[in-house]
DNA sequence: GATGAATGAGGTTTCATTCAT
DNA sequence: GATGAATGAAACCTCATTCAT
C-alpha cells in the first residue's frame, strides 16, 4: 500500500521458507534476539551460535531458517526498518506543512529513541560496513523511501512558497536528513552519545529534550525559510 | 602550541619504543598500510599478518612495534587525526567571521576528501565501534578540540551580533558539525556515498562541488542568521 | 558421603556441558590422554591440538568441551585426585590404629605407584606452578581432606595414648605427609627417582619395596612413639 | 677443596668464555636477574629477552654469554647450588653429632629461607622438570654431595652407637633429607606454603620457627634413636 | 521439523635465536 | 665487545557452517 514497503521489498527475502512456517512468536524472538546481539556486539563479533542458544533453538534449525549469518543480519535489519519506517510514514503521510512534519520527526526521534535504540544501532552498523555490494543495496532500501518523502515534501513546499525560493530540494532534503540521522545516533550509539556530551556538556539521557527540539527546529526553520538579502 | 595537539596527546602513545627507532619511511609505510587495511576492511576483518606482509616486515617485528592489533589501529588513527586536525586548525585560527570559516571548512571537506579518504573512513569505523571504553576515549580525543573551536567561534559571533541572538552556541556548534561530518562521510564512506547519490541522483565524484558548497553554506548561513519573527 | 569428595567439590566443574554429554569412553579417553600429555610434557609444553589429535577429535570440539587449556588441565587433575583420594579414603576410614594406617598408606604408595604414576606427576606439576591464585585453590582441594584425616587420626591416637604425649598433631601430620608425598614422587617423578637412586644406590623399580616399607615404617613409628627422656 | 665443588663440577660450564671475561658485577647481575625471573615465572614462562633487558644488556650479548636459554638456567642454578651447598658444608664439616648437625640444618633452613628463597625455588623448578636427561645430571649434581654427607654422618653415628642399630643409613639419610627438603619448600614455594598453612593453620611467615624446629627435631631424634622393643 | 556434535581454517600473539653492523 | 632489529614457527582459541540422526 504505502511507498515504504515497495522499497523494502527491493531487498528480497533473505530467510528460507522454513522461517515463514515458524510461529510468529518464534520469528519475533529470533529477530529480536538477533537485533540485540548485532546491535550490541557488531556484525563481526556477533555469534550466530550464541544467538541460537539465546533463542532456545538449535544452531541446525537456525540454518534451516537462514542460509548464512549475513542473511540473518539482513532479516533483522528489515524488521528494524519496517518499524522505523512505519513511524516516519505516519508523520509524512499527513498534510502538515514541511516544518510541522519536521518538528514531528524530531520529536519522534527524541521520544522513540530508547525503545528503538537497537534498530538504529543496526543502521549505524551498516553505515560502517565495508561490503560495497551489500551497502549499495541496503542504502537504497533504507534511504530511497525516506529521501523521496523529504524531497517531495520540500518540492511541494517550494511550489507553495512555504520555503525560500533559492533552495535545491534534493540537497536540502539531504541536509535535513543528515541532521535527523545524526540526532538519532546521538541518542543511541556509543560514539555519538559521547560526542553529544562533549558538545553540550550533558548526557543525552539527562538532557531536556525540549531544548534540543526547539533549537534544532529553529535551526532548520531558519535554514529553510530565510533567503539571504543580496550578497556582495 | 595549539589546542588541538593538547587533546590528541590525551591519547598516550600506543606504539612501543622500537617503533620510534624505525626509519621514518618505515613508520609511514606501516601506518599508511595499516590505514589502508583498516579503512578498507574494517577493524575486525583487517589482518595484522597481512599488514605486516604488505609492509615487507615479519609479524614478529610488527609486534615489536605494537603490542596489540588495537594499538596499531589507534596509532593509525592518531596519524589520521593529526593530519585532519591540522587542516581544521589552519582554518579556525584565522580572524575570519564564523560564516567565512564555515565556508572554508566546507570547501576543505570537499577538496581534501579524496586525499584523506582513508583517514575519514577510520573515523567512521570508530563511530560504529562497540568498545564503550575505547569509544569514550577516542570520542574525546577527536571531538573535544573541534567542538571547542566551533563553540568558541559561535560564542564570539554571538557577542559581536554576527549571528542571531536566540541560538544556543553549543547546540548550534553540534548541528554545524553534524552537517560537516555527514558531508565528509558522504565523500568517502561507501554507505554515505550511496546515500548521497540517492538524495541527489548524482555520484559525489561527478557532482559539482560548488553546488554543494553554496547550498550547504546558504543552509547554514540562514540557520545561523535569521531569527523567526514573532512565534505565534 | 565422605569428607574427601566435599573438598574436591570445592573445585567447581571446569568442563562444559557438552563434555558431560559425550560418551563415557570418550570422556575417559580425553582425560587419560590429557593426563598422559600433561604429566609427560608439563603444563606449558603440553599442546591442546596434539591432545585433540591423539583423541581423534577436532580442536574445535575440544573447545566445546573445555573453555581453556587450564580447564582441561584442572579436569584431568580432578580425575587423578578422585582416584587417589578414594584409595586413601578406604585406608583412613578403618578403625585401625594410626601406625597400622600408616603402614597401609606406605604399602599403597609403593604398590599403586606404577598404575597411578601419571596422576602423581600432575601433583608434582602443580607443586611447581607459579600461578599463585590457582595454586592456593588446588592446594586446598588436594591437601585439605588429607590433612584432616591425618590430624584427626593423630589426635585420636594422642587421646588414647597410642602416640607420645609431647607431639603437636598438626606438625606431626605434616611431617608424616611430607614423608609419604616424597616417597610417592620418588616412585614416579624423574627428578625424585634419580634422587632416590642416588641415596640408595638402587633404581626404585628394582628396589625391594619391603625394605623401603619396613624402614620408613620404623622411622615413623619411632618418631611417633618414643619420647626423649630428660632433655639435658 | 671441599667435596661440594667436586660434584658441582660434574656439571660442566654452561656459559661461554665471553661470560668469564665479563666483570664480576655483571656476572652476578645476570645470574641474580635470571634467578629472579626463573624462580618467579618458571622456566618455560621466563623470557630471555626480558632478562637481558632487566640486566641492561642486549640480547645479542646475552647470547655471547650463553648459547641457549637452558644454559643460562643451568648457570643460574649452579650459582644457587654453590651458595646453598656452602651453608650445608659449614654445618656438616663440624665434628658435631648427627642430631646436633640436624638441628643446625633445620635452623639454617628456617632462618636462611627468606634470603635464599629464589635458589630454593629453582630446585623446585627442576624437581618438576620433564627433561629426563637434564634431570638426571642435575639430580646428581645437587643430591650427590648432600646425600654423601648425610649417609657418612649416619654411618659414623651408627658405628659410635649414637643411633639405633637397626636403621639403614641410606634410607634414613633419604628420609631425613625428605623432611628437610619439604620444609625448605614450605618456606619458599607457593604450593608448599599453602600446604603448610592448611596443615598448621598458620602462614609460615607468622609461625614461630622455634616450634617447628623443636617438633621436627624431636620427630627426627626419636626416629633415629629409639628402637622398637620386640614386635610380635 | 529439529538437534547439536563436529569440523578446521584462520586469527592473534609469543619468544628463542640469528646476524648484520 | 656490543647492539637490537629481525625472524617465523608454533601456540591458543573462535566460529560459520555441515550433516548424521
Amino acid at each position: 500500500m504505502c511507498n515504504t514497503t515497495k522499497f523494502i521489498k527491493m531487498l528480497e527475502k533473505r530467510y528460507k521458507e522454513a522461517f515463514e512456517r515458524a510461529s510468529e512468536e518464534r520469528q519475533e524472538l529470533i529477530l529480536e534476539t538477533g537485533i540485540e546481539e548485532f546491535s550490541s556486539k557488531g556484525y563481526e563479533k556477533a555469534n550466530i551460535n550464541v544467538i541460537a542458544k539465546k533463542c532456545g533453538i538449535s544452531i541446525g534449525l537456525m540454518y534451516k531458517y537462514f542460509s548464512t549469518k549475513e542473511d540473518l543480519f539482513i532479516t533483522c535489519l528489515q524488521r528494524g526498518m519496517k518499524i522505523l519506517d512505519d513511524i516516519l510514514d505516519d508523520i509524512m503521510a499527513s498534510d502538515d506543512k514541511i516544518l510541522v512534519k519536521t518538528e514531528k520527526v524530531i520529536r519522534a526521534t527524541c521520544f522513540h529513541s530508547k525503545k528503538n535504540a537497537n534498530y538504529i544501532k543496526l543502521y549505524n552498523e551498516i553505515a560502517a560496513s565495508k561490503n560495497k555490494e551489500m551497502v549499495d543495496i541496503l542504502a537504497t532500501a533504507i534511504e530511497e523511501s525516506t529521501s523521496q518523502k523529504y524531497i517531495t515534501s520540500i518540492t511541494q513546499a517550494l511550489e507553495k512558497g512555504d520555503v525560500r525560493s533559492d533552495l535545491d530540494p534534493k540537497l536540502f532534503a539531504f541536509f535535513l536528513d543528515n541532521l535527523l540521522t545524526t540526532l538519532q545516533f546521538s541518542y543511541t550509539c556509543d560514539y555519538y552519545r559521547k560526542r553529544f556530551e562533549i558538545y553540550t556538556g550533558i548526557d543525552v539521557n539527562q538532557m531536556d529534550d525540549e531544548q534540543v527540539v526547539s533549537q534544532l527546529l529553529s535551526f532548520i526553520e531558519s535554514a529553510f525559510t530565510y533567503e539571504k538579502k543580496k550578497q556582495q
